[in-house]
DNA sequence: GCATATTCTTTCAAAAACAATCAAAAAACA
DNA sequence: TGTTTTTTGATTGTTTTTGAAAGAATATGC
């Protein structure tokens, strides 16, 4: 049995039984442990597995177990369900600022119909946008690679020359006392510049995010408003301080 | 058995098991190793299937169909081996700019190794550029969604801030009389600017460009080196004008 | 927590497959 | 027919793959 062969059967016996051990694989390919082990480690490498004492398992991002997958599905439709909520913002003839990330992503397609124009600083964003044939400008400046998002120097003096009806903005943590929270301080500067060329603030954020403090402050809690979902959390003491929209999934 | 014959087997087989060793091909053939060895190179070289230790497998992901794409891969083996030329001008340390279209893009691939600048309006390239590791800056302003390219006056002025060693540009048509010319004005607009701007000016063309004219000019015949192949074609006409390099293929 | 049993990693040598070369055979050509 | 070119198969030394073995690491059972 030839390399490539092998290693596509392993691949599927791992794919269908979720898992598979080093014997069994001895047993279907008729090759050594050796071999079987040298192939498990070139398949992780390759990202295809994982690897596991005494053999290998499906890679956690194909099918995890139903408790963590449900989760992951879960979030998403929580996302989507605020995304929608806050397109209802947006009118015809807006220009509006798409922050990078998740959540915001997922407002692609309910901006689809509106006669607006978009600027983002999302490459992922970029893509949705324009296959909606929405009226899209791209902030300029340095592409940073891990989040896909646009930042740097460049991106805030390219930013000055907009002004915007609405913006939509991710978040990292929430708190009463440091406000909106993100890790990457480069795609801080970017939201705090954004924030004041807007004349409506929208931060988007999931059940998730309340209590949480990440590296850098970009706004005060009462500088935007928030929009979330229903959880069964009350959220009466941000009320309070900042006008928050809750819809009920 | 005849060359195309053995060559016709082979290939059946191997898309018949996915997969075929070299001795299953002797037993079959009745040719000796080397020959299947010398088979094999060749068929792969003809992206017929993918050699691998012991003998053949077909190529991931491989639909054949033989006439009509025929063409249409000739032409990406064409631009290929015109990007792998114009990316060996590219040396560590450069600011280089590659424009949007489907021939700069397949220099991506070629750039990877390198410790450069890269600056691009193509939306594509972007993505490609980001996955490949190479420190990469967009062009701010409109995203045409036809053809994913940057444009539009907040581009022109987002140019300004940036000086190449070189730029690599694609184009639709070449004559002696029209020089460069492109589809689209707005296009054409941030490649002539952006020719100010390099010190070094390559237009990336295949053989189906020379003796075309499109809607408008971007630059003259001479203010730009060209890189090409060998296609039959002599292009003495153009070498007495302009820098012309052509790779053979 | 300890002893036992698997499994893992590393190393090494044998086996298989490989690329390169060359001369014979076959085919093409004149 | 004789010459040239191309194709083929055998041979060589080299590289890659493989399986086995020994000691280290990890898991398991009590």
């Amino acid at each position: 049995m030839l390399t490539p062969e092998r290693h596509e059967r392993i691949l599927e016996i791992v794919k269908n039984n979720q898992t598979a051990s080093i014997k069994q694989l001895v047993d279907v390919t008729q090759a050594s442990e050796s071999t079987i082990r040298r192939d498990l480690d070139e398949l992780e490498r390759q990202g295809h597995l994982r690897r596991v004492h005494g053999g290998a398992s499906i890679k956690q991002s194909a099918a995890d177990e139903p408790a963590m997958k449900d989760k992951q599905t879960k979030l998403q439709e929580e996302k989507r369900a605020i995304a929608s909520y806050a397109a209802s913002f947006v009118k015809d003839g807006d220009s509006i600022f798409v922050d990078a990330g998740s959540t915001t992503y997922e407002m692609i397609p309910f901006l689809k119909q509106k006669d607006i124009i978009v600027v983002t600083n999302g490459l992922d964003h970029l893509l949705a946008l324009t296959d909606h044939g929405i009226r899209t400008y791209v902030l300029g400046g340095l592409v940073k690679s891990r989040t896909g998002a646009v930042v740097g120097a460049g991106a805030l003096q390219n930013l000055k020359q907009y002004r915007f009806d609405n913006c939509f903005m991710g978040v990292n943590g929430i708190t009463l006392e440091d406000g909106f929270t993100t890790p990457d301080p480069e795609e801080a500067a970017i939201k705090q510049r954004t924030l004041q060329l807007s004349r409506e603030r929208f931060i988007l954020a999931d059940h998730t995010k309340f209590g949480e403090t990440s590296f850098t402050q970009f706004a005060d809690i009462h500088e935007a408003d928030i929009i979330t979902n229903d959880n069964g959390t009350t959220y009466m003491d941000y009320a309070e301080k900042t006008n928050i929209k809750v819809v009920t999934t």
